[in-house]
DNA sequence: ACGCCCACCTGGAGGC
DNA sequence: TGCCTCCAGGTGGGCG
C-alpha cells in the first residue's frame, strides 16, 4: 500500500496532531509483524511511557517518532499498514498491533493505533545515539523530494546496473520511496519503456526522469495519497490521487496521451507493470 | 556482489 | 450461498 506520499501524509497530520503530546502507556496485540518478527514490548515501553513526542521524521517509506527519552519509535507500513489517530476510547480497529496512549495538555487523551491485517510492516525502538547503525535505513538510496531528485542525481544511483529501469526504480537501496504505483506513473510520465535497461539511458532521459519522478510524488502528497484498496490517513480517511493514476491499473484502456496506444500489463520481477507501448520507448 | 525467486499474511474479487 | 484461486501499494532471506 503506502509509498513515500501516503507515508508522508501521515507523517505531517499525526506530527500535528501529537504535537505537545506525551506517552502513557503502551500495548500490543503480540502478533508477530515483519519477518514473523514479535515486538519488543519491554523495550518499547521503556522508550514510549512517559516520553514526550518531539518531532516526526520520513526517510523513504519509513517513519521516525522521535521522543524526548532519546529513543525513536521506527514504523513501516508494509503492504496493508495505517497509523490512526483516534479518542482513547474508541473501540481498536481490527488488526491494531500497537496502540500508544497519549495526554495532552489542551485535549482529551487519544490513541495512536499502528494497524496492519497483513503483518509486514514494522515497530521498533532505535537509539537516536546509534541511529546510523540501524540496518533499515543505512541501506536506504537517495530520497528523491529531499532534495528534489535531478538527472545527475538519478545516473549516480543508476550507475552501472544492468536491469531494467522499472526493477531499479523500486530497489530502496538506489533510490528510496518509489513503489510500485508511482514507478509506473513516473515512467510514463517520462516516456521511458519499463524493460528498457537503466545503465543504457541516455543523461537527457534521466534527467526527464528524475523530473518525472519529483512531479508524481509531489502530486501524489498534495492529493493526500493513492488509495486503491485500504489505505487511509490518520483519520481514516482515503486520499485521492487515484482519479489522476495514468496507466496503473488501466490496462486496456487508451493511452491518454491519444496516441492510439493500449495500456498493457507485463510482469517485470514478478509485479505488475503498467504501460504504454506506443509513447513509452 | 549481484540478480532473481519466493515467502511472509489477510482479505477482497471473480469464477464456478 | 459457498468454495476455490488469484491478486495486492513491500521487504528481506537465500539461492545460484
Amino acid at each position: 500500500m503506502p509509498e513515500l506520499p501516503e507515508v508522508e501524509t501521515v507523517r505531517r497530520d499525526l506530527e500535528r496532531e501529537l504535537a505537545d503530546g506525551r506517552m502513557v502507556a503502551v500495548w500490543t496485540s503480540g502478533k508477530p509483524l515483519r519477518l514473523a518478527r514479535p515486538i519488543d514490548v519491554a523495550a518499547l515501553r521503556a522508550a514510549c511511557v512517559g516520553a514526550r513526542v518531539e518531532k516526526i521524521r520520513r526517510r523513504a517509506k519509513y517513519l521516525l517518532v522521535d521522543l524526548d527519552s532519546g529513543f525513536s519509535v521506527l514504523v513501516h507500513l508494509g503492504m496493508s499498514g495505517s497509523l490512526r489517530w483516534d479518542a482513547h476510547a474508541a473501540p481498536r480497529p481490527r488488526h491494531t498491533h500497537v496502540a500508544w496512549r497519549v495526554t495532552q495538555k489542551r485535549r482529551a487523551d487519544g490513541e495512536v493505533r499502528f494497524v496492519d491485517p497483513r503483518r509486514f510492516g514494522l515497530v521498533t525502538v532505535v537509539d537516536r545515539a546509534h541511529e546510523d547503525r540501524v540496518k533499515e535505513l543505512k541501506i536506504l538510496g537517495v530520497d528523491p523530494l529531499e532534495p528534489p531528485l535531478d538527472g545527475p542525481g538519478l545516473a549516480e544511483r543508476i550507475a552501472g546496473s544492468r536491469r531494467s529501469i522499472k526493477e531499479v526504480l523500486l530497489d530502496q537501496t538506489r533510490v528510496a520511496g518509489l513503489g510500485n504505483i508511482y514507478a509506473c506513473e513516473a515512467l510514463f510520465q517520462a516516456k521511458i519503456d519499463p524493460r528498457r535497461s537503466a545503465g543504457q539511458l541516455a543523461a537527457r532521459r534521466l534527467e526527464v526522469l528524475a523530473a518525472a519522478i519529483v512531479s508524481v510524488l509531489q502530486r501524489g502528497i498534495a492529493n493526500r495519497g493513492t488509495t486503491l484498496r485500504d489505505y487511509v490517513d490518520p483519520a481514516g480517511l482515503a486520499g485521492t490521487n487515484q482519479t489522476t493514476l495514468r496507466v496503473y491499473g488501466r490496462e486496456g484502456g487508451s493511452c491518454p496521451r491519444a496516441d492510439g496506444g493500449r495500456i498493457r500489463r507485463i510482469a517485470v520481477q514478478g509485479r505488475a507493470t503498467f504501460f504504454c507501448p506506443s509513447c513509452q520507448r
